[in-house]
DNA sequence: CTGAAAGCGCTTACAG
DNA sequence: CTGAAAGCGCTTACAG
């Protein structure tokens, strides 16, 4: 069912019932009420493919991460999408996985989608590949990275102070009297490089001659290792008494770890996560968890974007603070 | 830059051009070699909307879910787009919210946007007006709903037999002595009513005097309900010692009630969740389970939206059986 | 107030 | 092996 078919049923021609469809004025009452009414009989939804080809305008936003299943990745695309919705946009949803290649594929696909901008939700898409696909295949075209940035014209960045907020981290626990702090990481990506060097830097300053402590977790089970690591950790350091996790996730299973070696928490070792997630509130003890405020992020996020596509002016970086929020661990 | 910019520049006619993009046979070596190399020079991608619009196929499916922030749904949504991502098809991702009518309207919007098929993911979609938008809108084309279905020609269903797994759960209660079961639900959807169906079924199967126990939870923020609830429960219910909670989500809530109330897990009261999710495995003590198996379920989803794409033919309804993965809790 | 015509960027018979 | 032409479904000056 086209537009032509409508035409015919009311009798009109097709630029006619366009104008009905596109709400123009101009039109006869009594023609439009039945070129309405034919409309809804058939529900009849005019192709949007057609209608981007002659309006130079897809209506589309990619939106890409490297795995929705990420807590974090689905908000973002849950308020940006929630965002643009209402200024008639649809997000292309793409998981690109973590290599340069899928990624620089995804943005290929976008481009030829004619979307009319991307969205790239977290710190790994700071990467010399994707800037790339960017430079090659998106030229010009508004890119909002969330938590990170990329120095081109046309993208923007909103990023979480996660260097800054593990400082506090830091200080917060020193002021606690804790004296042997260690950092949990896993996964090297920016954003986890910027709490490690907030990390060390906060020890260096406090204490030039403390070794800032930094352990790199490795393997398939997130779980299942930052639970083992962590028995480890208290075997051969058993003076630790303060540990930052990277994220609340593997925090959680850290605890149960110093639980079960029936360390009481916090008083002999206290614990910090990050991201302020619901594992932060799940976790037994409820977790202290650096707040990198995803939720404002990802609003920010939208709002630049739809500021972007407005042609109204906007700062192409941005960066929002963290904070702690204390619960039972500390 | 179209077709024509490449054409030109090549020195040929458009139609050379796009036999040389699709691949098709019957192009001199040389031109052909030549046209390749421009193609690069640009890093040219033909419009997916003019492509769309000649072949009559978008490419482009929609997966619609409530929020895409609850985790079940974005594990739907990630497979989906994965197994589709290589056939060609992109996702168009929709949050509907919980309302019929917004539901309709972004079937609607699916339907301008020429989607070739459409998956709805989550039990709720398994409503009147959602079946009605299918009818006005969808006319044909295949929908898949992941943990629901509709009776209709063009819908599939891939549904988690939660019936059975609950009365599963409750005999296996049983057997480990338990007598006063309750369950404890939130939030009236097709498949909560299903497991408390499950629930009442074989408890009065098990003794028909035993009159079921269910605690509808009602409130906002649903771990401080089911916490509160919890409490309130076994004061005025102490001799309550076994309890299903109709997500391991609230039942982590409720464990930690429990716990500050010094019972004893599972030897006073166990404890049985639904979903076998994360949740479950980080929760203290770790959470018994009703896996549903939303990972399989989402894989069965997107084999037979593919095989309904290819013109394969299917059953319309099928269902996967759940199964209690048990921990620390019972 | 209305319609014929051109054009958006592509693909595909058809003719050569 | 190649190109001119028609057509996919729409919108929008232009003329009346």
């Amino acid at each position: 069912m086209t537009i032509y078919d409508i035409a015919q049923e009311a009798g009109v021609s097709a630029s006619t019932v366009s104008r009905v469809i596109n709400n123009k004025k101009g039109v006869n009452k009594q023609t439009r009420a039945l070129i309405e009414q034919i409309l809804k009989k058939y529900n009849f939804e005019p192709d949007a493919s057609a209608r981007g080809l002659v309006n130079q305008s897809s209506k589309i936003i990619g939106v890409m991460m490297s795995d929705i299943r990420t807590m974090h990745h689905a908000e973002g695309a849950y308020y940006i999408e929630q965002q643009l919705q209402k200024y008639g946009y649809n997000c292309i949803m793409m998981n690109s996985g973590f290599s340069d290649a899928s990624r620089a594929e995804g943005i290929r696909t976008l481009s030829a989608r004619r979307a009319e901008a991307v969205v790239l939700i977290g710190s790994t898409f700071q990467s010399e590949g994707v800037k790339n696909a960017i430079k090659e295949y998106l030229d010009g075209l508004p890119v909002i990275i969330e938590n990170g940035y990329i120095d081109l014209p046309n993208v923007y960045g909103v990023l979480a102070d996660e260097k800054n907020g593990i400082s506090e981290c830091v200080r917060y626990l020193l002021d606690k009297g804790k004296k042997h702090l260690v950092f949990i990481n896993k996964e090297d990506t920016p954003s986890n490089r910027l709490k490690i060097q907030g990390f060390c830097e906060a020890i260096q300053k406090a204490d030039a001659a403390m070794a800032p402590n930094v352990l790199w977790l490795d393997g398939e089970d997130d779980l299942q290792t930052s639970y083992d690591a962590t028995l480890r950790l208290m075997k051969e350091q058993p003076e630790t008494d303060g540990i930052i996790y990277t994220t609340d996730f593997i925090a959680t299973a850290g605890i149960r770890a110093l639980v079960d070696l029936h360390l009481s928490i916090p008083e002999q070792v206290s614990v910090i996560g990050v991201d302020n997630s619901v594992y932060a509130r799940l976790s037994y003890p409820r977790l202290t968890s650096l707040d990198n405020k995803m939720e404002i992020l990802s609003i920010t996020c939208s709002d630049i974007l739809v500021k972007v596509l407005n042609g109204e002016q906007v700062p192409n970086k941005m960066m929002i603070f963290s904070n702690i929020v204390e619960r039972e661990t500390t």
